[in-house]
DNA sequence: AGGATGCCCTTAACATCGTTAAGGTGTCAA
DNA sequence: TTGACACCTTAACGATGTTAAGGGCATCCT
């Protein structure tokens, strides 16, 4: 059966565990998939477009886990989210940087505003959506520092052994839920104060 | 004379503005050396070690501009810090994606801990760590989302147009200063709740 | 039935990239 | 003078992203 994007995009990111972003080549994905190089240039129009796609395909595919549980209040939502989020990216070797800044081709994956229902409540939509712009740009940041760090969960680099601080080296869970409860309260309190 | 790592590294970092992270290229660098590629080798062993060294230029060039007036409180200092970390990334055409994640080599460039008077009062050091590394987070994250969608200041990638909300389409130094004092704020409460 | 029309892929090739091997030129010390 | 070392060049390698050209196979029109 002929190929899809979304075929291309998982070969991507099945790949992209053991070889990293470095590693990743056209002709490695292309071989996973039982094809030559070329045969992509029928689905995409170069390489970005493939890192495009596994961006988008790694956050569709991380759509459900991310949904909070319709019991949690709204602020709980937000961190549930968070958390999805980087459970996403560090789910592949270097899933910071590859779904960082690449363009989301399905904006319909994003779903409602997480604080929808304040919104309709009266909540300013513009200042709601800078706060929870603030909790992903922190989520981004901690993954990004943390993968260098730590490129696959288990594995370490080395040359950061004696030159980082406590805050990059130790738990790395905790470290992350630290860092999200106070961007949290820090969103949460600069809402309330309008 | 001889080259050194730090006019390579400084070579490297004036070309970014003009190609971009991916049309950065080692004999691009060598010509405007006036050098052949190769010889680049005799400084470094891989290109990698040259993306490090040029991270760690920009971080070096900033180290002034980062250093906050004495007559600052410590809070405002941390603010002070945070801009400049900022500045400083949008000064270079994917400034964010070579500072994010890379391994500072000179790692005596940070300095003493911007909240070192309090803990020299009594401040837990490795919390005040976690507090501060934080904001360096929020920083990192907010710079890479914003020059996805703005690759220099004035440009600005299409793409987003139609996608991407208010958040982070507006202006993004006004956009930057409410996300900051998010996590500010966010980070002081937390240290103080100890 | 038969020929045209697209879709999806292949083979071949290109320029360019990071990188290595080997060797040259200069300088400075013994 | 000779040797060693620092710094660079020339030449080349394999691999990469990408393009050009064409082939097989279904589908639809007449």
């Amino acid at each position: 059966m002929a190929l899809t994007r979304q075929d291309i995009a998982r070969s991507g990111l099945k790949l992209l565990n053991d070889v990293g972003l470095n590693g990743l080549t056209l002709r490695l994905i292309a071989g996973d998939l039982g094809v030559k190089a070329p045969a992509l240039y029928w689905h995409m129009k170069n390489k970005q477009e493939l890192l495009d796609e596994m961006a988008t395909q790694m956050y569709r595919d991380s759509v459900a886990d991310r949904e909070p549980p319709a019991s949690l209040g709204e602020w709980d939502g937000v961190a549930h989210r968070a958390r999805a989020l980087r459970r996403m990216m560090l789910a592949y070797r270097d899933g910071g940087k590859v779904f960082a800044g690449t363009y989301l081709g399905d904006m319909s994956l994003v779903g409602p505003h997480p604080l929808r229902r304040s919104i309709e409540a009266g909540l300013d939509e513009g200042r709601a959506s800078r706060a929870t712009f603030t909790v992903y740009c922190f989520v981004i940041g901690y993954v990004i520092e943390e993968q260098a760090v730590r490129p696959m969960p288990g594995e370490f680099d080395e040359r950061y052994r004696e030159s980082a601080g406590e805050a990059v080296l130790g738990d790395a869970d905790a470290r992350f839920e630290d860092g999200l409860s106070m961007v949290l309260s820090g969103a949460r309190q600069w809402l309330e104060a309008a």
